[in-house]
RNA sequence: GCGGUUGUGGCGGAAUGGCAGACGCGCUAGACUUAGGAUCUAGUGUUGCAAGACGUGGGGGUUCAAGUCCCUUCAACCGCACCA
């Protein structure tokens, strides 16, 4: 029996040789775009992760290749990054050198999957010649309003040393380092995707995307409607002091008569103006002490605190004095900062409320229950009650309403408010893409021009563990002159976030060698969107929003010519230890892939894979399951090698039709593309096992060489987009011409699964009773008739006549008597 | 709390409302053997000697027919979360 993995460079070389991965522009109309998500270069090789994205991608754009498309399918580093930055400070290499390394030692496993990747397509984002291109993006952002930098609180994750975005802080803590995030003030670049909040939003039902990514991004673009309300502060002095009312953004308009008190986040630059000199020192004391408390514990600890600010407002709806609170639960990042109260109506205002012995006034009584007092606090939706003239409205008649009439006294107006914040961009560190700002002292902001792209990273740089960005200290980057002036003036030092490379890849990989544009717009709009997009799901709410939302920019900017970037997107389920659990060093439960495919061969490892799990869901690993696809491997080896043979010593055999075979044949067909085209890799190896079964079968019984021979040319190109090497191999055993690649993907001839006779099952009164055969041609009158004849059916029914007869053409017939 | 997903043999997993458990692992028996992680053949949901009965987390319902649709309930996983 041959070594599999033998076969592995032979293949591979020979493909490299005859150039078979590489996109042909001649063929641009049949363009497929087969995206995975590119690697990231860490220092710890091609994981089981990697391969279970990669892999089985690869099937599928083999697949599509030979159905004839001209498939096009990528690969790259996201070579930027904190790790490589970290690893600096603690070993001393430099950040461009250990990239380097890592990615030949992963170029190497990649080639080892035997994946079809264009590699004139090829890039890294930590090259020059890319991020080039990134600065591009972010001058064109500038130019366009879309990148500004300001003042603001930020995440600052206090082991990377840098600030991080919103979407990078998980449960508080670093997305990467799982490290503390703080709060801290700085000035930083962001970028405006709240522009594009509603387009994001909207457009997400027209994607063929999984229905939780479609969830989580909705939810995190966080999308309510509802109105701004203005309550005029009461006091003579606190309006001559700030002049201002406090304005509150609500879904609930219709509960404004039951306004109870005002809550101010206590960050909310209102509260030293306004706050009373009897309440000043119990409301410093309270804003200083919620600021010293993490955000995290501002979370857990539910329980409702707040401060009386001795001011008081009045309620533009009834005309009613209520007092002005501040509270930990009034957030500043979202809607205005403050919020009316209203107790009888919300949780935490009903809690709140009790606390600190405020009135709770019922303004909503449910519709539901005729008769019934609802219970307090009730937060659905109802009729008005006690509430003027709107008394006995209907919430949302309610809340169109009271916003209509509040507007027309400047005192309110409708308002749709979105959780998404700005991307912010900046990061203190070293090992990304300068951001191409000059700072002058007289001209201020200067974008560094077109022509001066790339800022390059400067090479002679010290990594310490002082957490000041190298950058910073490197006095000929840092010195430079101003573009405008002429004098002298400072660098940006800051980079972007790795997650701004990311975002526009897919736009370069078509054009990847052009050294004047990041992309040629004609070329993109004949190549994009991506028609399936392979990778993690742990991307949801990065980059695969930030990925639209840039190339929403570009369009708007006229660079593209379509909206969404990923037509159609899977992501792959995770593959957990042996024993169940997430594979980590800690648990020791990591499966080291190159010891499989170093065993068994690519083709193998690969097969395992795609069998083992549903592709969308995962699962633990298994060692036996590779054994299983090994053995059918060489099943399927010894078939080729037998009939090949036999083929040599009698090469005149006759074709002698076998349509047992032929319907096995076609079945085969039929069901390996459907579910190719679904990615449901477990079943279409499902269906190569049983045709391999059954040929066995037709040679044991002697079913002629020619159609066996056909049958087996067949199993071979069905077999090609899973095993790739051990295809091609036996592609060239069986005296098959060129790559097994360059061949058509078999096509079902339906005819040949049309029977002459069809076995139905039989049910009485829906209880299967029989089975019979009756000719596929017959008639329902035909059926029926030879069902009722049937020994056991005449038995369950004691000859009683048939009251209905229901028949599922060529599944079962069912007698109700 | 909100949103999403999943519950099927000993295991991985299949099933356009139409014969539940495809395919494979494992297991049992047998064949062949220079004894192997080999190959081949048969069997393998549970229960029964059998005919049969029972079976897709639980409970209801719709239907001639439900793993699949509806209601309800339980459990697990994932995401968001004091979002006004």
């Amino acid at each position: 029996m041959i070594d599999f993995k033998l076969l592995d460079k032979k293949w591979n070389d020979y493909w490299e040789k005859h150039n078979l991965n590489k996109f042909n522009e001649k063929n641009i109309d049949k363009k497929y775009y087969s995206l995975v998500m590119f690697s990231y270069p860490s220092a710890s090789n091609l994981h089981l992760g990697h391969w279970y994205n990669y892999a089985p991608a690869d099937t599928f754009s083999r697949f599509k290749r030979m159905q004839g498309h001209e498939v096009f399918a990528p690969m790259g580093f996201d070579s930027f990054g904190l790790p490589a930055e970290n690893f600096a400070i603690k070993t001393g290499t430099h950040p461009m050198d250990s990239t380097n390394a890592n990615i030949k030692t992963m170029q190497k496993q990649l080639a080892g999957i035997g994946a079809m990747y264009d590699p004139s397509s090829y890039l890294e984002t930590s090259d020059p010649s890319y991020y080039k291109f990134t600065q591009w993006l972010f001058l064109k952002l500038f130019e366009k309003g879309l990148a500004y930098q300001k003042l603001a609180p930020v995440n600052f994750c206090t082991s990377c040393q840098t600030v991080i975005a919103n979407e990078q802080v998980i449960d508080n803590k670093c997305e990467r380092c799982s490290a503390d995030v703080e709060k801290r003030e700085m000035t930083q670049w962001f970028f405006s995707i709240t522009k594009y909040a509603e387009e994001l939003l909207q457009k997400l039902d027209t994607l063929d995307w999984p229905s939780k990514t479609v969830a989580m991004q909705k939810n995190w673009i966080g999308k309510s409607t509802g109105g701004e309300i203005s309550f005029e502060l009461e006091c003579d002095d606190c309006k001559k002091k700030c002049n201002e009312k406090i304005t509150v953004f609500t879904t609930r308009a219709d509960t404004v008569f039951g306004v109870s008190y005002v809550v101010l986040a206590p960050e909310h630059p209102f509260v030293e103006k306004i706050t009373t000199e009897k309440q000043k020192k119990e409301v410093q004391e309270y804003v200083k002490n919620t600021l010293k408390i993490s955000d995290l514990d501002r979370q857990t600890s539910k329980e409702k605190t707040g401060v009386f600010t001795g001011a008081y407002c009045v309620n533009p709806a009834n005309g009613e004095k209520i007092p002005v609170y501040i509270a930990d639960y009034c957030l500043m990042n979202y809607g205005t900062g403050a919020v009316m109260a209203v107790p009888a109506h919300d949780e935490r205002d009903f809690e709140f409320a009790n606390k600190y012995n405020l009135p709770i006034k019922k303004v909503i009584e449910s519709m539901q229950y005729n008769g019934q007092v609802s219970l307090l606090p009730f937060v659905e939706k109802g009729v008005l009650i006690n509430s003027g003239a709107y008394s006995g409205l209907e919430s949302n008649k309610a809340i169109r309403q009271i916003l209509k009439d509040l507007e027309k006294v400047k005192k309110g107006q409708a308002k749709t408010n979105y959780r998404l914040r700005d991307w912010s961009v900046s990061r203190q560190r070293y090992w990304g893409a300068p951001i191409p700002i000059v700072h002058c002292e007289k001209c201020g902001i200067v974008p560094v021009p077109e022509k001066d792209l790339p800022i390059e990273l400067p090479y002679n740089v010290q990594f310490t563990r002082d957490g000041v960005n190298p950058l910073s200290k490197c006095e000929e980057f840092i010195n430079t002159t101003c573009p405008k002036c002429k004098k002298s003036a400072r660098r940006e030092s800051d980079t972007l976030d790795t997650f701004v490379c990311s975002s526009w890849y897919f736009l370069r990989y078509p054009d990847a060698n052009n050294a004047t544009l990041p992309f040629d717009t004609n070329k993109i709009a004949k190549m994009l969107p991506v028609d399936k997009y392979i990778g993690g799901a742990e991307h949801a709410c990065m980059h695969l929003l930030y990925s639209r939302f840039i190339t929403k920019a570009f369009r708007d900017m006229g660079y593209l010519n379509f909206d969404e970037p990923f037509a159609s997107l899977v992501h792959q389920g995770l593959i957990l230890g042996k024993d169940g659990f997430k594979m980590s060093k800690s648990r020791g439960n990591v499966v080291n892939p190159d010891l499989y495919v170093n065993e068994h061969g690519s083709d193998v490892f690969r097969m395992y894979l795609m069998f083992g799990f549903s592709f969308i869901e995962g699962g633990a690993w298994n060692d036996d399951g590779i054994l299983a696809l090994k053995k059918f491997l060489e099943r399927v080896w010894r078939l080729v090698e037998k009939v090949s043979a036999s083929l040599k010593s009698t090469p005149f055999a006759t074709l002698e039709f076998n349509f047992d075979l032929s319907y096995a044949m076609h079945y085969a067909i039929k069901h390996v593309t459907e579910d190719l085209e679904k990615l449901s890799f477990n079943t279409a190896i499902a269906r190569l096992m049983e045709l391999v079964n059954s040929i066995y079968k037709h040679i044991e019984s002697g079913t002629s060489l020619s159609l066996v021979s056909e049958v087996v040319q067949t199993l071979i190109k069905l077999l090609a987009p899973f095993a790739p090497h051990i295809a091609e191999e036996l592609h060239q055993i069986m005296g098959g011409e060129g790559s097994v690649f360059s061949h058509q993907f078999p096509v079902c001839d339906e005819n040949a699964l049309v029977k002459l006779e069809t076995e139905l099952a039989v049910q009485v009164n829906s209880k299967i009773k029989s089975k019979v055969i009756v000719p596929t041609s017959a008639t329902n009158e035909e059926i029926e008739k030879i069902a009722l004849a049937d020994e056991k059916v005449i038995e369950s029914t004691n000859g009683a006549n048939p009251k209905k007869v229901i028949i599922i053409k060529d599944r079962l017939i069912n007698i109700i008597v």
